[in-house]
This record gives structure tokens, C-alpha cells and sequence, in this order.
DNA sequence: CAGAATCCGCCACGATACTG
DNA sequence: CAGTATCGTGGCGGATTCTG
């Protein structure tokens, strides 16, 4: 498959991936599903619960991630990966691998 | 190699790719380089000078983009992909394969 | 031709407080 | 525990004008 910019598919993978959060939530997940809501909380360091809400609902409606309630109390809220969302691990594996070979270059050398 | 969401360079490779027309470019440079200022801006519709030529800047800081100035008049600038830019081809080749295969699920059910 | 400069609206993200 | 509600901010992106 070529690379066509006039179809550019590409912006289709983009718009669910961009996203402060959305990264490294998806990352947690493909790697352990499911996770709570205080879980989740736990291994994202720095995230509001606004903005963990925020990112999940939009990735929930993007049909990527589940959300399962449990009616008990104090509540229970599991969020777990899609099969659609595990088809996004090859553009996340593509994206880790250029990472870790290229973090190392340290751009920035004109700030 | 494993995804680890403490390590976490994915977003290195995001942050290149996020800005509404870098793809794009990215893709045109990919197909075809070197391409000039106008040839991109043809290329690309709906783009503006200023747009086109941030985001080139923004990409040229990142050594993903190589840009060549011509000094002749009318003035001549070209603009083609690094050896650097191309390495992230697996990654936009894995975005257009998912978008490809997933364009046609339309979400936006609940809008 | 290839830009620089300016002005501006929008919204993603953050901090904080409150709740069933 | 798992959220909402409210307020405030930076900066991305767009429209337009000017220039060597």
C-alpha cells in the first residue's frame, strides 16, 4: 500500500491518538485491561480527574475503550480496551520503536 | 520490544507529527522531494503561507525536514525530507494502513 | 516567490471545589 | 470512588496585509 497524501488516512488515526493523555492511557490499557478509574489515576502521574474523565469518554465514544459500571458503593468503574483499540497497537508500537531509538537525539540544539 | 507506558517515547514521535498539516507534508516530502514552497502550497489546499511555513519550521528545528534556500531572484527555496524524516515512514505507513481499513466505520453516533 | 507581521477566536488543558 | 461544575489561561490556527 502506498502512500497516498490526497487520501491522507493518516489524520483518521491522528485525531484519536492526539490528545494529552490519550497515549499513555491507551498504552496502560493494551497492557492491562481492565483497569479502574483509581488505577488508572494511580499509574498516570499528573492527571486530573477532570482530564482522565475527559479523554476516556472521548476514546469511549471513539469506540477504542469500554467503560463497565458496577451499580455497588462506593462505585466501581473498569475501563478496558476494544478490540478496535487493539488494532491501534501497530501505530503505537511503530511510534514507541522511533522513540526509544531517537530520544536520545536531543533536538532543541537552536532554543 | 514491549510497550511500556513508563517509558512512554511515544509522544516524542507524536509531538513531530501533531500540527494540522504536518502529515500532510510529511507525506508530499515523503512521495516527492525536493518540493518548493509554491509546489507545497498547490499541493496542499486550504493551506496558508503562514501555516505552510511554521509548520516546515517546526520541522526543519526537528532536523525531519531539510530546507535549501536558492539565492536567486525571484527566490527559489526547496524543501525535502531527511534521512531522520524518513524513519518515521513505518509510522505514517501504519496510521494509513489503520485508517484505510477503518475510514468507513463512521463513528459520531451519539453527535 | 517565499516569506514576515499583526490581530483575533477558539478550545485544549489545568486548578479547584463540590457530590451521590 | 468516580466523577461533575466552574473558571482561567496559552497557544494553535485562520484571515489579512505588507515586503525584498
Amino acid at each position: 500500500m502506498e502512500l497516498e497524501p490526497d487520501l491522507c488516512n493518516v489524520e483518521e488515526a491522528l485525531d484519536i491518538l492526539v490528545g494529552k493523555w490519550k497515549p499513555i492511557i491507551l498504552l496502560h490499557l493494551l497492557k492491562e485491561s481492565p483497569l479502574r478509574f483509581s488505577e488508572l489515576t494511580r499509574k498516570i502521574p499528573g492527571i486530573t480527574q477532570k482530564m482522565l474523565t475527559k479523554q476516556l469518554r472521548e476514546l469511549e465514544k471513539e469506540d477504542i475503550v469500554h467503560r463497565t459500571v458496577y451499580p455497588v458503593v462506593p462505585p466501581k468503574v473498569e475501563y478496558s480496551i476494544t478490540q478496535y483499540g487493539e488494532s491501534l497497537s501497530p501505530i503505537l508500537n511503530a511510534m514507541h520503536e522511533w522513540g526509544t531509538h531517537h530520544t536520545s537525539r536531543q533536538n532543541n540544539q537552536s532554543l
